[in-house]
DNA sequence: GATGAAACGGTAACGTT
DNA sequence: AACGTTACCGTTTCATC
């Protein structure tokens, strides 16, 4: 589905979608034409979800984040537990398979502001309990990744 | 710090990063040079740290994502495990405060992709247990955003 | 911060392999 | 069918007010 060509492109643009596509183009060898026309199809296509400014969380006001695992009756994905989404702290819902059922992603201005969000979750009908890891340091965070480590094991039979 | 015409503007280019200077400018109230000037200062000042594409990890040959907590002992950033970062299919390293040192935010090709970033967890001294949390489905996932819900209760006493 | 102008890059049409 | 060349036009970006 993506060649090399694509992979290149696509490297470049998580890198930095400011360049422009002859300077692309010569990080793939090819002309700005060809860049932009394969660009314009790994958009349609949906390769490229959108292109995005990244901003520091502590300049924008919202110092703390914190990743909340929430624990429900029945089945996770209510109307209401979605709302959660409506506030701006919260930047990634997922359902999750392992001790518990939803894992948010929140960044917010500080304890008291996490305690709001969490009050807001208390009040969701199911919701049974939750656990909060508040980041201490964030040593990497980068957006997915164009490229793939090749060389896994086809079938990784631990060794005794 | 920051005043409304960059709450605006910085609004503007999470959504879409493509966007004119003189469309942000519409939608700010600014004339496209003036944007341009308060980007210029918001990319210095770190507050826009990046412009990057925002992949489909499905596209890109990685639907598999999870969730990792490891635990160490002694303290979490090893050198050791600070290298697990050179695997692309790693997209986020925090050392978080709970029952648990670190979380790491992994997107691999499937389930044995998977296992062998955690083969090479656990080959580094110190780590004493992982517990992974795959992602079933990701109800909302999106960058940073620059604007915060406003009416939090200032002192949020619980009532009885 | 706005206005006007110059340089640059995005984008379409066309020709080539 | 996909890339390169050419050329135009909108946008970025700078000088001036």
């Amino acid at each position: 589905m993506l060649d090399a060509f694509d992979r290149k492109i696509l490297g470049a643009l998580v890198e930095d979608a400011g360049l422009s596509y002859a300077r692309i183009g010569e990080r793939a060898g090819l002309s700005a034409p060809a860049v932009f026309e394969r660009v314009k199809r790994l958009r349609s296509a949906g390769v490229i979800e959108s292109v995005t400014a990244r901003l520091d969380g502590e300049s924008v006001g919202k110092p703390l984040l914190a990743f909340v695992h929430v624990d429900t009756t029945g089945w996770g994905k209510s109307e209401r537990l979605m709302r959660m989404g409506e506030f701006p702290e919260v930047e990634e819902m997922h359902s999750v398979a392992g001790d518990t059922g939803m894992i948010l992603k929140v960044r917010t201005q500080g304890p008291q502001a996490l305690e709001h969000l969490l009050l807001q979750l208390y009040v969701i009908p199911g919701v049974t309990a939750s656990r909060s890891y508040v980041v201490l340091s964030t040593y990497l965070d980068r957006p997915v990744q164009a490229d793939v480590t090749l060389d896994w094991p086809k079938h990784p039979l631990p060794k005794e």
